[in-house]
DNA sequence: AGACCTCGGTTACCGTCAGTAACCTACTGG
DNA sequence: CCAGTAGGTTACTGACGGTAACCGAGGTCT
């Protein structure tokens, strides 16, 4: 990393950067919707965590929807970046399968915050919605690699969400059983699913 | 259906016994949650539809969430009700899964408004996990059925979760695909996952 | 030097809505 | 006729999302 990483404290006298700020806050954001839930979470109290006032966090994000929006985006960036690099790693479509599989498990297990921030539903369903496709556009590519010619898209499209799907449910799954090795969580997955998607090939 | 259905007409003059109101408000609730979102729903909005005030919904549900959790309670059990009788119609393993697929496509179809009250994360995570985990129980079940005696239970587990999960996110894909039948997006996703159940028979 | 701009920030307010306390009133049974 | 109660209302509080208007330190242009 060469350009060393600006910190808020090195502006004694309140005035920092819009660019730092955002960053700040972003981070403090993330950290209170996990913790308080989007409800319960209130701009005051991040404002003040941030030692600003609202007004600051509504000039950088519009509303506490925009807010919410920008730190999901930002947790999907690092999720599909975790998944990509995984799926590169790879050659074979199978082997890129379970890489993507295990990194996509790996993230859930490492970034509960930002995990729990993307599974909201409710009013962001929309959002959840384009979450998922993306999600599951990046499976179909995977599949489309092993798919033979002939494949009807809609199924390919089908399996690539329930794929995607049964990896995020299972991600539910483990934060009630931490003692069961992630390792093995996702080759059972793995097991129960490229079965199924060799009739593609 | 012998016992005739009450109906709020019937009481001209306010005065409604309070088991019929409970029932008249969580309908009234369902359509409005569905129709406005949790957090844009709100109960003045509720009692004013169901022609009463704010405390007399208090009376009855606690608070806004405690609502809403009834309005789940009921999808919940309509679904598990559903996917129960499809099941029973058959008597092989692999018919039954697929009967009970096909049940929870169709009341994903059929009853949306329902299913987007169940799938709302956020605050009610709690609640969420505990509906997934009962459903995923009833898949156990069948599984259990069909598995060998050795199977891992953990294993078991985190399959009937992961099968239940990719119904779900199918589900999700249905409603921007309304041109494709059903019968046939449930046939995929049993086509996908029956190959790798097969291994715990 | 002084006029001026703009950037980061504050104060003080509004409207909406969940939740509640206190009160009202038509029936019903003794 | 009186008491109890079941169903309901009025009128309020407190919290919070969102906003208008203002402020002051620093740099820049003439």
């Amino acid at each position: 990393m060469a350009t060393s990483e600006a910190r808020i404290e090195d502006y004694r006298h309140g005035k920092v950067p819009r660019q730092l700020r955002e960053r700040q806050l972003l981070e403090l954001a993330e950290a209170l919707f996990a913790e308080r839930g989007y409800a319960g979470a209130s701009m005051e109290e991040l404002a003040r965590r941030a030692g600003v006032t609202k007004p600051v966090v509504y000039e950088l994000f519009g509303s506490k929807d925009g807010l919410f929006e920008a730190c999901v985006d930002r947790s999907v960036k690092r999720l599909a970046a975790d998944i990509a690099t995984a799926v590169r790693a790879e050659s074979e479509p199978e082997a890129r399968l379970r890489a993507g599989g295990l990194a996509f498990i790996r993230f859930a297990a490492g970034n509960r915050v930002a995990w729990d921030l993307m599974s909201m539903g409710g009013r962001f369903a929309e959002q959840a919605r384009s979450v998922r496709s993306s999600q599951a556009a990046l499976i179909s590519e995977l599949m489309a690699e092993m798919a033979a010619e002939g494949t009807d898209q809609h199924e390919l499209e089908v399996a690539a969400h329930a794929v995607n799907a049964a990896y995020e449910g299972v991600a539910h799954w483990m934060w009630a059983h931490p003692e069961v090795p992630i390792e093995q969580v996702a080759d059972w997955i793995a097991e129960l699913l490229i079965p199924g998607l060799r009739r593609f090939t």
